[in-house]
DNA sequence: CCGATATCCTTGAGTTTATCAAGTATCGAG
DNA sequence: CTCGATACTTGATAAACTCAAGGATATCGG
């Protein structure tokens, strides 16, 4: 393991980290999705696809589902509309015609970044940081995600 | 105000916040989120009105709703099903006869308790950071936590 | 090559999760 | 007291899912 993690360590992480989970999960979360959702007038689950796909990056029905645990068959009904509303595209992959990878639009990626743009409004909460503490935290949390990616 | 907000700092702060929502909201937190509900037992939306309740407070019905976005009547077939389950307990307002408040059972707080373990454990994706940016971070969350809890 | 087997997506039926409309009980203002 | 508003509940709908089955394509062992 490259980084041990001491007990200490591990249960005051766990600490912190739950404290924001608990903060996005029961209150401010709930709110700040709904009015994502309207601003860009999609559904929620739409609007949880669309979060979970990359401007650029084609992903196979599959990986969707399985990132939305959820089953295959609703991600085609998700797709159906999405498609629909111009905000996504199903390609047939080159290399296995059985899968269709599914890419945002042009429009799709306009529509991701608006719900976003109200998604990040910062809660009050963050006040509490300074500049250079924020900066840190997106960088430490940008870190993160990148892990999640590989 | 101890950090005014210049552009820069809204700024800085969105991109920190955003980085906190993409990673929760895309990727981890819809997975954490159902082996949390399946840990005790209860379904997903069982568990968003048991986050939002807090151990010691009554709040009436209606606050519920408002805070979970639905309507009414599917808090009280929330409650219905916690309350048999023995999680939860209803209570008449002894100022206003029509509202009815919601308080945490001793069950209902392990419950809770115990999905939020699940939900707090730190992502393994923490071991890409070194053990310093680990404290930073863990130091960072905290104070977001502070701030939340005054 | 060929059949057996597995995976990917889709379709249709069924269940769970939610909203809407209406009803009862209580409150508060006039 | 009467009227209008609010809190919760109930029952009927709609939305958001899961499950079972099927057609198309890939992969593997013979």
């Amino acid at each position: 393991m490259r980084h041990p993690r001491s007990a200490a360590a591990t249960k005051s992480a766990a600490d912190a980290w739950g404290a924001v989970t608990e903060l996005l999960m029961s209150g401010i979360g709930q709110a700040r999705f709904h009015s994502a959702c309207q601003s860009i007038d999609v559904t929620p689950p739409a609007l949880k696809a669309l979060l979970s796909m990359v401007p650029g990056v084609a992903n196979p029905m599959r990986t969707i589902a399985v990132n939305l645990r959820c089953d295959a068959s609703w991600v085609t009904s998700l797709v159906d509309t999405l498609e629909a509303r111009g905000l996504v595209e199903r390609r047939v992959s080159p290399t296995d015609r059985r899968v269709k990878t599914i890419a945002l639009t042009e429009a799709g990626t306009v529509a991701k970044a608006a719900a976003l743009a109200t998604l990040n409004v910062p809660p009050p909460e963050m006040d509490a940081l300074t500049r250079e503490e924020q900066t840190q935290l997106r960088d430490l949390l940008r870190k993160l995600q990148h892990a999640h990616n590989i």
